[in-house]
RNA sequence: GCGGCGGUAACUCAAUGGCAGAGUGUCAGCCUUCCAAGCUGAAUGUUGCGGGUUCGACUCCCGUCCGCCGCUCCA
């Protein structure tokens, strides 16, 4: 009788995987630091094993593409900061520094820019013309029809009259006014002046200052994706290695955002680790592969045994397309604080030609590609010299399947956890990971603690150990180390018991079902390997 | 950053302004031939942190940090 994860049970679920060594909050005994975590002995050995099916997926044994054959793939560790103009070329520089305002009355947030300002004059009806105050609105085409309506009202209940409405390019964005002016206006949501607060810059990329003097000059970013230095590397890569376009470049790492609002454990925080792939390719082909690591990525995960129903596809709208990106997908999962909603765990993007292309302009480093096979093809299909020279050099196009590591950590762990009511438990709380996953893969006990049985279950622990990560434990009675086992997620339990002593046989306990098979000492091994995926 | 709620042992939680406790877990010993069993014992707290009120503060007040929920943002 097992119950499905939902919003009650995260405290839960938070609570176990402190309790027993996955994930702690960073810095506790100084009274913690918001948005930071570590991973404990556990949770270190789950986030390694989900990296490393990731990079096996992706790099040792990457998919066979849409024609048949094999793609070309390349890893590559780049370094956290970079020289800063790489932030100035992918745009992060400017859209990720947003001036930030809050209403004070209505608890609303903008961004400071947006948010534009106007006079409120209005021609009464003996003539006269009153100014009722600064009024704002929100930027856009539609700015002075808003204003005009919203002042319309102001004025009927003031006494009537006719509201003179301002051209558009006479707004008066909010970040331009004086501190004075400011204090005056009357929020796009609110009735009475001098709610907003000044603009506060918010800055999502955190900053360090390399090197003996600190100033402007100096300032260099923690990187907020691992992206940036994949392309940095794209001509390095492409002429060192062999690897021809079609080709793709993955990456696993830390990066660091300075989040507004830390929330809901390890799900949104200010270091975090992606596992990012870039996948250059022709612009022509673009889509295609679009289409292809869209199917590949949502394959993958179900590989890691989360249900098809926590799992969904969800395109993004033109209007919510990141600066660089032509087309972008997420993968999204229903985390038990989202349900019955949906939330991000990866983003596919078109990328097109953006970041090389800006990398290009700034850095005044040829960022093309003459792409060999291209020009013989077309020379076979008799296109023009100068059409062949134009097409074969290009910009490579990227699509991007950029997933967070440490949030497939706690997808692992929402997928994992598991209540049941159990003889004597009424409930007990476990995980349960795929084999292919767990921190610890099994146990080794000895049923009880004398009769030459410590011996061998020791001498079984010392062979098993270097094959697969195990615990031995003599100590206690057996149901407390089977629970304790269960409780981790460990797999399987082997019990040597006083059979063992005459006919050189084991029991195996399987996690989910607690049921034991007799399994000889010598096909230990093979046993548990082949359940292991 | 704004608003609301909260913070006591590793975890879950008690404690009229008056001796900081329980269960679970952990550890040790005994006992145990298969599922958190039994018995005995042990360790663990500047009650998030810092101030204030008081003869006396886990308790009341202020500040701060951290967490949860809602804005906002995002892999």
């Amino acid at each position: 009788m097992s119950e499905p994860a939902t919003p009650s049970v995260m405290e839960a679920l938070v609570s176990l995987a402190k309790r027993r060594g996955f994930v702690y909050q960073a810095s506790e005994i100084y009274g913690g630091i918001r948005g930071f975590w570590d991973y404990g002995p556990l949770g270190v050995l789950l986030k390694n094993n989900i990296r490393d099916w990731w990079w096996r997926c992706m790099v040792e044994c990457p998919p066979v593409g849409p024609d048949g054959s094999v793609i070309d793939m390349v890893g590559l560790d780049s370094s956290i900061i970079q020289h800063p103009t790489t932030w100035k070329a992918s745009g992060h520089v400017d859209t990720f520094t947003d001036p930030m305002v809050d209403c004070r009355k209505t608890q609303s947030r903008y961004r400071a820019d947006h948010i534009w300002t106007a006079r409120a004059m209005v021609k009464r009806k003996n003539g006269n013309v009153d100014d009722l105050g600064l009024y704002s609105v929100m930027s856009g085409d539609d700015a002075p029809e808003i204003f005009a309506k919203r002042i319309d009202k102001v004025a009927r209940k003031t006494g009537g009259g006719e509201v003179q409405v301002p051209v558009i390019e006479s707004f008066v964005p909010f970040t331009k006014l004086t501190t004075e002016e400011r204090a005056k206006v009357i929020g796009p949501d609110s009735d009475e002046p001098g709610t907003l607060t000044e603009p506060r810059p918010f800055n999502l990329m955190l900053d360090t200052y390399p090197g003996p003097i600190r100033d402007e000059a100096n300032k260099a970013y923690l990187r907020p994706e691992t992206a940036q230095g994949i392309f940095l590397n794209f001509k390095n890569v492409a002429d060192t290695t062999r690897v021809k376009v079609p080709f793709g470049v993955a990456q696993v790492g830390k990066s660091f955002r300075n989040e507004v609002t830390p929330r809901n454990f390890i799900f949104r925080s200010r270091e975090f680790e992606q596992m990012e792939m870039e996948f250059f390719c022709p612009p022509d082909d673009a889509l295609k592969w679009y289409e292809f690591w869209r199917n590949e990525r949502m394959k993958w995960w179900l590989t890691l045994g989360i249900k098809p129903e926590n799992l969904k596809f969800r395109d993004h709208d033109q209007d919510e397309l990141s600066h660089y990106s032509k087309a972008t997908v997420d993968i999204e999962y229903k985390y038990p604080f989202t349900a019955p909603d949906f939330g991000e765990l990866e983003g596919i993007a078109h990328r097109g030609d953006f970041d090389l292309s800006q990398h290009q302009q700034h850095s005044k480093v040829k960022l093309d590609y003459f792409d060999q096979e291209l020009q013989l093809r077309l020379k076979e299909q008799g296109v023009a010299p100068d059409e062949i020279k134009k097409r074969s050099r290009y910009i490579p196009n990227v699509i991007e399947p950029a997933s967070g590591l440490t949030r497939a950590v706690l997808v692992m762990l929402c997928e994992a956890y598991t209540v049941e009511s159990r003889a004597g438990v009424e409930k007990f709380e476990f995980f349960r990971f795929p084999a292919k996953f767990a921190p610890i893969k099994c146990g080794i006990f000895p049923l009880v603690n004398k009769d030459g049985l410590p011996e061998i279950a020791e001498k079984l622990y010392m062979d098993l150990r270097t094959k697969f990560t195990c615990e031995y434990d003599p100590k206690q009675s057996i149901g407390k180390r089977y629970a304790r086992m269960d409780e981790i997620g460990t797999p399987f339990s082997i019990t040597i018991d006083t059979q063992t002593l005459t006919d050189q046989t084991v029991t195996i306990r399987d996690r989910d079902t607690q049921e034991q098979v007799r399994v000889s000492l010598a096909q230990v091994e093979s046993y548990l390997r082949e359940r292991m995926g």
